[in-house]
DNA sequence: TTTACTGCAAATTCTTTGCAACAAC
DNA sequence: GTTGTTGCAAAGAATTTGCAGTAAA
């Protein structure tokens, strides 16, 4: 899917949800959407401040991102930092996430079987699941690999 | 394991590591191993204001917690509310959780299958893994059946 | 004594909210 | 014109921290 079909699709949305569609959503919407990274509130604000563009305030950028989150064009991702982290969902399928401690890298990964074995899991206690999360943290090959070679990783984030 | 068994495993941890053993982490101590749910750190703070004993503040508690998770006698559990939940390991192995969005309860479940695959999904990104979270939110059954009966669960938690 | 601990209140971090001015429709 | 939006600054919620006094070892 194109970006531009994809925009469109937000705007429409926006007028299917009686919202407006303002310069500051436009502009928060275009930079979610160049990027492949995941990011937080925090982050995106801060491209917001650093790049060209129409003023953002702080308080727009998460209220924006839950209208991103509520039209199902982002998905948000407990990283277990404390703080949210963000990632839009062209073109992406249902993935889990392997954090690592060292440099806060975000890999994916995804095993049909695994879902299946928890639906399961879910089935047998009669539990509806309406999402999950399922996040190895640890260290990814490189962090792990400087790490056994003597250098020490940032042991913090 | 007896409670007097492991509180001496406790004392002991707190020796080796030259910490000192103090009526407030006594009684923090026990205070969470009286317990078989899943609990909060200002949930905690709030039995230990309500009941009998020495005084303890909201920082001593804080503290504690820490204490205990680094000495392994606690878990820590990112139950995706913003506000961290706590179990201890006493005769528990390893589960995971199914978080229900509107009363809040907690239940586990296990599956070594999903164990291995996850092992599995590591290895081959040269990843090593910490630790992991592996969390459903959802509607318990009780919640879903009344649910699907009329009346409305809390929509909140 | 030395070293660590405690309570307190202030500080932090991420996020949400009330409100008055303002812009989309 | 209405209705929804924005920015701001203040409020929140959970947790952490600096510090001065206090208690284990």
């Amino acid at each position: 899917m194109k970006q531009t079909t994809i925009k469109k699709r937000f705007e429409q949305f926006l007028r299917e949800s009686s919202l407006k569609v303002t310069p500051q959503r436009r502009r928060i919407f275009d930079r979610v959407f160049s990027t492949h990274e995941h990011f937080s509130a925090e982050r995106l604000y801060a491209w917001l401040r650093e790049e060209e563009g129409p003023r953002v305030s702080r308080a727009t950028v998460y209220r924006t991102l839950d209208v991103l989150v509520k039209g199902a064009f982002i998905e948000s991702l407990d990283t277990g930092t404390g703080e949210l982290m963000y990632e839009h969902v062209l073109g992406h399928h249902h993935h889990d996430h392997m954090v690592c401690l060292a440099c806060g890298k975000i890999q994916e990964f995804r095993d049909e079987r695994i879902e299946e074995l928890q639906r399961l899991a879910a089935e047998k206690l009669g539990f509806r699941v309406v999402s999950h999360v399922h996040r190895l943290s640890g260290y990814c090959r490189t962090c792990g690999a400087r790490n056994r070679s003597g250098s020490s990783p940032d042991p913090g984030a």
